[in-house]
DNA sequence: GCATTATATGAAAATATTATCATATATTTG
DNA sequence: CAAATATATGATAATATTTTCATATAATGC
């Protein structure tokens, strides 16, 4: 194995990519209607579309948009079965995003 | 200790509302920037706002308005000393929100 | 008090995100 | 095949966030 040495602005470009994939990630969890579908679906595990609307008391397009955009991001995977999209998470490591913000005490 | 029965509504007003603090704190973190001042406070423990601009490579103006920002939502403080402010982690738990975030995968 | 340095502020411009509406597509049922 | 149901799509409108720029404030040293 080797080692390898990286110059101080390697280091830097490193860190800064870093940051932004971990800022794109945040910003595709951090909104209301989609943390309310993902600790939906960590309860449920599966669920559809229309379903997902009612419990969330959400019109249909708005609850679509945010599930594909989600799917689009790798947080989230669908199954098609007839009439029905079911819905589920793809990437269950977000679900400790919300109970690590639990302890979290802010100014709102 | 008294048990306290909630309605149907109630808890769902309740999870709303949670979700809605949970994502006002992901959406104040969720930027690269202001993720890279985090995770240099919480290796620096504390800094000025123009050794935050040197070793970010950005305008004190822009560093600034994100400092505040931040400070104004409970994630960091400061103290003045002299011509300089420090900043410093408020409240750590967010640290935690990065180390989360490494083991995720996405689609950027 | 004047020049210098560090930080903050505020308005405006540039961008990005979110919600809404109308409609398209696809599947099932009769 | 027509009607009904579930979901997706796309454009637009409504909002919110981010950056930039010019300037203000505040502390220090001379």
């Amino acid at each position: 194995m080797e080692t390898i040495e990286l110059t101080q602005n390697e280091r830097f470009q490193a860190s800064k990519q870093k940051m932004e994939k971990a800022a794109y990630i945040l910003k595709t969890v951090a909104h209301p209607i989609r943390l309310a579908i993902i600790d939906l679906l960590s309860e449920e595990g599966e669920m559809g579309v229309n379903d997902i609307c009612k419990a969330l008391d959400c019109e249909q397009s708005l609850i679509s948009h945010h599930l594909i955009n989600m799917k689009l991001r790798g947080i989230l995977q669908s199954q098609k079965d007839g009439l029905n999209v079911f819905y589920a998470l793809k990437e269950k490591e977000i679900v400790k995003l919300l109970q690590c913000i639990e302890n979290c005490d802010c100014n709102m």
